[in-house]
DNA sequence: CCATTATGGAACCATCGAGTTCCGAAACTC
DNA sequence: GAGTTTCGGAACTCGATGGTTCCATAATGG
């Protein structure tokens, strides 16, 4: 195996798909009993690992999540359907089902809580943070050189108006993110975002 | 004391200033050190009070959080400039300063991801939300009736494209909320709800 | 003055979970 | 085969913290 040296080390090499196994089951943890409901025990157990195999591995828990966040950064499709408010919708539409709501509400909350006394912690959020974003900013982009959008308009603030509120309704006012609240919120958007008045 | 049912009881009276004291320093606790963080023992020993008084009087930590929170509760002064625009920043520009923000940025992460595991909390936090949001209501009615609001658009959702974009940069994506980010903020937000194009 | 209840403070108990250690067995190099 | 490192699993230590109990003292009613 390579210890990064170059050199082969003796003994019986590390099964890579272990560390899968385990970043897979902290993400899922994570997702189910949030930060601070994680315990190692439980990853190991959901695993199929020992625990001892976590702790040569990584440092601690704390290691072990950032890793995790990092393992599962998707890069999720870029959509391009000709027009600002569809490809909007292609990318905000299928927050809207269930299943998308009640991970993200275990996972971001208590991400931002520890976040909030973990400098490291918070640098791997926004990292994360900011790869969700990156889709939307290239459609943005492309309406923007379609004429669709103010060329004035700031493109960070733009995603603003569309992905914040609907964090809000789900972190905290406990509102509905329903498909119809969604179009109703691009429309307003993509009316906010026009080329100038 | 009154207990309740109107009868004098005898013995030393409570002193209700113990209930208050306990009460704000949890409450400052809380936004200095989330949920999570949150000890009795730290909160006894910031209120000058011994930790057998506080559970004489709560059934434990999560009441006493609950009780906080409620107790609380301010009801901010609602603008009343003559414009919308006017009455959106009076509103929203005190949000721009440090101090408020490293307190909500510590206290409503770690409060929403308590809430996601426990509904009673969750049902605190919407009211508690709900608090602050009924000022802005009051701003957008009053515009509509002045016609600066299309009378189609749902008011729930103006709010939401307001707040949201503030509360997302400050937990999750780290960008900042300055006065000129609040400016042009409000300045979207209003064409976008504006009355019909 | 006495019974009663509240007070701050300290000692105490129970639980939970991070991290460590040890085990027998498996997988590898030499 | 010998030596080394891994594996899953169980048993362990240890610190943190929620919650309880006890104390001497203070404040009230009778």
């Amino acid at each position: 195996m390579d210890d990064g040296s170059g050199q082969r080390r003796v003994g019986r090499p590390r099964d890579a798909s272990v560390d899968e196994a385990i970043l897979v089951a902290t993400a899922d943890l994570l997702v189910e009993v949030g930060f601070t409901g994680l315990t190692v025990d439980a990853v190991a157990a959901r695993a199929g690992v020992g625990k001892a195999t976590i702790y040569r591995r990584w440092e601690g828990k704390e290691q072990l999540v950032l890793d995790a966040l990092t393992a599962s950064r998707l890069h999720p499709e870029v959509p391009d359907t000709g027009s600002l408010r569809s490809d909007l919708l292609a990318y905000y539409l299928p927050l809207t089902e269930a299943d998308a709501q009640a991970g993200a509400i275990r996972l971001m909350p208590a991400l931002a809580a520890q976040a909030a006394l973990d400098e490291d912690l918070a640098e791997r959020l926004r990292a994360f943070v900011s790869d969700r974003r990156t889709p939307v900013a290239e459609v943005i982009e492309r309406a923007r050189a379609r004429g669709e959008v103010d060329p004035a308009m700031d493109v960070e603030l733009a995603i603003d108006l569309l992905t914040g509120p609907i964090m809000y309704r789900l972190y905290f006012s406990g509102s509905p993110v329903d498909p119809a609240t969604v179009e109703t919120l691009v429309d307003r958007v993509v009316r906010a975002i026009g080329p100038g008045a």
